[in-house]
DNA sequence: TTGTATGCGTTATCAG
DNA sequence: CTGATAACGCATACAA
């Protein structure tokens, strides 16, 4: 049973070469006859005989990067997110990266914190779902030069290379489809908060609803990530109870549109015949209903692509694209 | 605009002091006044002026473990795992570790390729999900010496340190309560797989329908893991065709749950008027019936809360337990 | 009270 | 074709 670490040094030592020639080879990197084929050999057996792994440490100290990357996000037990994650995690592993997540609760300083902690691990970039007010931050890790891509969330001011979707346009016509479908009165529910993709998303609604004729200020609710649940109950009991009353829901993201379905459900409505909605991201919940809820498809494996694409951009070849990119969401009715 | 890396030695270069006092002093081990009170505020206050963060790769190096730890789940878009990986994150940053997540895709070839690159970084112990079939793999981690917990699934004729749950009494209690109930032919609908927790889960209820003088073979059903959906609706139709009846069903985790509640919906059938279920963990499906729908509920946050303490127990203490731990889950109905 | 030297495992440069 | 050496950033034993 071995005991010691096995080392480049290992390897040289048991060999009679030097650490040198057994990392050279090992790294393929005896182009032109560098070393013969002979040792060549002998190194490599030795190497998987000792069952030799390299220590990324050691070789990140000495290369200045870690082939790893951090991919900071609201909450991985969040199906959106967590699907983001995984895939960013195909396809870093593919270029040899390893992905570092963190939680940042939509916390600013959590965030701060995990952006700390993610410089100290020596990530050679970040990706990033910004919590709300993190545009300071932002703008300072860009001053330090890290490599960065948001995604989902961008901010308009700043100039950050960013994967987003099309939040007002997308959120304009699935309005305009329920326009079309015959429903006066829809409202609309989001979160309590001021964040630029939200703020489209809601602003496409109220577009397409004025350019209607429809619009009404009341119809636009609010809710706040805390206490979701509570909030979404008094939301829907309001609209409910509106003289003019709603016959369709807009809800703004897939964790709104979860706890939406739940609470008019509990309300003892039935979707579809008492009442429509439009949801943003497929959640199993959705495809529990006898029929097709309509629902905002984000294109979050061609995200997670796009984003990782950037950002590896940035860390391989200096070169900082402040792109914005904008891929497009599906309604799917 | 700084672009000089700041380590150590600049600070210790700015303040014409040596390398080794700004260590001292910037870990805290100037215990008996080995640094003067006078330089060590200075020292601290440069740190902070220059944003010092240390490099944790030269520490780890240096040191011999990365702080770090390695969770190899199924697949990290998957909400029982994702809620698992939060917790564990969260406990691990308090104790000042990183959590690297790797998904296996219920692949034994990946999981060995993680492990290797989980390896390659270094990781001070491993949490894992254990695939089909590697068993063997497990032991060669344990042979290694490398801290290791298993979690949610366990081999019962290994000893490694495992978080597991009482699936066989929880199953068997569920089924007891479903045939109290007045359900006279229920049905257990399971992957089509030998993993130890589920054949435990499936035992469970064999044994209640048993003891009840119950069981019939035929009502053991079993889907496969890459054609889940369609397996699950041919299961269905099987179990409704039958000229007894099936008037409940078992199913044996929430991936199942979910595409069963999906596809009984799909054939017609009112959940709870027309068959009665019993799922595996709280989905968000779950909760959108007008009336309780009975789930097995698993301790997810003290799962991960004892894998890693049982995880860091062994790094730190070099102290190997090798005792399984045995959460209980709870029906809620 | 502080500095110097050494080594963790790796790669790159230069010298044989 | 191969070896010796230095350096990456840090912590520590030892020297001053």
């Amino acid at each position: 049973m071995r005991v010691e670490k096995v080392s480049l040094k290992i390897i040289a030592r048991e060999l009679g070469v030097s650490a040198a020639t057994v990392s050279l080879v090992l790294n393929g990197k005896n182009k032109n006859g560098r070393v013969s084929e002979e040792m060549s050999k002998k190194i490599i057996d030795k190497a998987t005989e000792l069952h030799y792994i390299p220590n990324s440490l050691a070789k990140g100290l000495k290369m200045g990067h870690s082939k790893s990357i951090g991919l900071i996000v609201a909450d991985i037990s969040n199906v959106f997110f967590g699907t983001l994650a995984l895939h960013i995690q195909n396809y870093a592993e593919k270029e040899g990266y390893t992905v570092i997540i963190g939680n940042t609760n939509e916390k600013l300083e959590e965030m701060e914190k995990i952006i700390a902690f993610l410089n100290s691990r020596q990530v050679d970039g970040l990706i990033i779902t910004p919590a709300e007010g993190s545009e300071a931050l932002i703008e300072s890790i860009l001053k330090g030069k890290k490599p960065l891509v948001l995604v989902d969330r961008g901010f308009p001011d700043l100039n950050v290379p960013s994967v987003l979707i099309n939040n007002y346009e997308i959120c304009y016509r699935s309005t305009q489809q329920l326009i079309a479908q015959g429903f006066k009165n829809p409202a609309f529910v989001t979160y309590r908060q001021d964040q630029f993709h939200t703020n489209e998303r809601k602003r496409g609604f109220v577009d397409a609803m004025e350019n209607a004729g429809l619009f009404t200020q009341d119809n636009i609710k609010e809710v706040s990530y805390q206490c979701l649940e509570e909030d979404m109950d008094k939301v829907i009991s309001q609209l409910l109870e509106y003289k003019k009353k709603v016959d369709a829901i807009f809800f703004a993201t897939n964790t709104i549109s979860m706890a939406g379905l739940k609470s008019l459900l509990k309300h003892g409505l039935a979707i579809q015949n008492d009442i429509q909605v439009m949801c943003f991201d497929e959640t199993d919940a959705i495809n529990l209903f006898p029929f097709r809820v309509p629902f905002i498809k984000q294109p979050v494996e061609e995200m997670a692509k796009k984003a990782l694409e950037l950002l590896i951009e940035q860390i391989e070849n200096k070169d900082v694209k402040n792109g914005k990119l904008f891929l497009e969401a599906e309604l799917i009715s």
